[in-house]
DNA sequence: GCTTGACCTTCCCACCTTGGGAAGGCGCAC
DNA sequence: GTGCGCCTTCCCAAGGTGGGAAGGTCAAGC
């Protein structure tokens, strides 16, 4: 298989798998006499397995300890659920912070009228000296309601 | 004010507060005869501003077309509503993407034993052919028993 | 007046992941 | 043997931030 080919077959581009290369993350690929990379069976396999933990939003560097790990039959079940289990945990950091931010800005538009006036609470509050963000105490508001009174 | 002092009022570092004026973001700041740059209360508040909408997530890009609908007294609130909600929206769209990798982890962690044992199904997945997430059927499971579970 | 230390200036480099594109070499089908 | 699609390497870009070097400036203390 070609670089092309294996980049249809995993849905990684060719430019990310010779970077991927590159830095270290995957093996050199085998070369034919006039330099083009030749991928085999296995090569399909790991590079699928980098795909998936990709779209699960590891690092590289995760993949690459996950990479390790799978490769090596005498691992412990316990060092992937740590990481698998830390990336969880940072998942629901970045979560947090988006939802954060997400309920200030759901707060300060249901305050604005959205119409021709000039007059706007969300400008109003992004110039002022006061703390950023200004939420109402009450608790599990629900998103989709917030949205709602905001549009 | 020099531009270290505006960095210690607004909480921007000077090296970014000098990015953000080569990029255009904001105006050049005047600067002494031997080249400091000089702030004023002005310059003050319109960092204020940006720092906050930095904190909201806001990108460069929307920060600036904050920043010229804030200095418009003629603007209609709607044009910032929109901005606002957009961002919303996109904030919510990456949520979500983040919901969906926590929660095929956690469901994957569920069944791993994390122990001294090589056999693990996060492994096993990442490195099978099959799509990235099987998820259970169940609506609204609550993550956090889910993530008590996997532990 | 001179030294010292804190601050300022510009300029370059790095991170990370991805895409774009140029210039040139291969492989294969017609 | 010509043409087209693929391959190669190399450079540039993004966004937003930090690090650091080399050199100029300011104010305080002696």
């Amino acid at each position: 298989m070609n670089i092309g080919d294996i980049a249809k077959a995993t849905g990684i581009t060719a430019k990310m798998i010779r970077y991927y290369e590159d830095t270290g993350l995957i093996r050199p690929a085998m070369r034919t006499l006039s330099g083009y990379r030749v991928y085999s069976d296995n090569d399909l396999q790991t590079l699928r397995f980098v795909r998936r933990s990709r779209d699960l939003g590891f690092t590289v560097k995760q993949i690459d300890d996950l990479l390790t790990l799978w490769r090596d039959r005498s691992r412990a079940s316990a060092d992937v659920k740590e990481i698998a289990l830390g990336h969880v945990a940072m998942l629901e950091k970045k979560m947090q912070e988006l939802k954060d931010m997400s309920d200030t800005l759901l707060h300060l538009a249901s305050h604005c009228q959205g119409n021709d006036r000039p007059d706007c609470p969300i400008l109003k509050n992004l110039g002022s000296t006061e703390p950023v963000a200004p939420l109402p105490k009450t608790r599990d508001r629900r998103k989709t309601r917030a949205f709602d009174r905001a549009r």
